[in-house]
DNA sequence: CAGAACCATTGACAATGGTCCATTGTTAAC
DNA sequence: GTTAACAATGGACCATTGTCAATGGTTCTG
């Protein structure tokens, strides 16, 4: 395996690579659904990210973009990241939120029935 | 055309009927979801109903398990209770926000696919 | 070394969709 | 006629997902 030299970068970088504010990045922090460590010399308090923040931060957006919201997403990463829970775990997870969707999808052709019903009932009463 | 004789409840009818909370009713109505006629005998300041708003909240409900927030529930009500909208607008108001909730699935799929990519970066790490 | 640019923390603010509380007024039941 | 149940209003409060502003310290540039 390739050993890779773990590259810190303070807060500015990850803003301009991964495309969302600090106070963003520090919220999610907040949040734990990133890492930081306190900077190497200690003559100030800037935090320092690893690379793979920047993925982090992708996997973000993405879980956001098919509706999880972060305590949803946290859930999901804290299964996966937990060496003893079995991949099984993880996939039942993000099925069930497959199914919700589908299912939000299902509500949304139902909805448009209604409304074509009340359009036109509505025009019934008009005419 | 059958006349429908209109019959005016007070709030606490449409409370056990429509199964939400008399907040979350003059809630919509603050918002502009429902209607309702101040009282007809002026001694008091009660709402009066009237039946289809039964209905209505039934509609609100539909909506918002399709995804839909109330400020594009309203807009849509809007688009078709207009006499001189025709229906192909709210259909076009609609297929969009179907569209939104397909694209939902398909990032929650494109998820998965990160997902597990995750992990076996995660398994081959530890090993 | 001055000043710009960067970073930290704290706390306030925003929109969304309600929910709860205190106070006051009305109606219904006994 | 008194009391319980119901209704109205106004304002506070909740979670969620950020965003902004004030204040103070650090680093970089010329």
């Amino acid at each position: 395996m390739v050993l890779k030299k773990a590259i810190f970068v303070r807060i500015g970088e990850v803003v301009k690579k991964a495309g969302v504010g600090p106070d963003t990045i520090r919220f999610y922090e907040r949040q734990g659904l990133i890492q930081s460590l306190p900077s190497k010399d200690k003559t100030n308090t800037y935090r320092n990210y690893p690379e793979e923040t920047l993925q982090r931060i992708a996997m973000i957006k993405q879980a956001q973009h098919a509706g999880f919201s972060i305590a949803e997403f946290s859930a999901l990463i804290e299964t996966i990241e937990n060496p003893s829970a079995d991949f099984f775990d993880a996939d039942i997870f993000l099925q069930k939120k497959i199914d919700e969707i589908e299912e939000r999808m299902r509500h949304a052709r139902k909805f448009l029935k209604t409304l074509r019903a009340t359009k036109n009932a509505l025009s019934l009463t008009r005419s």
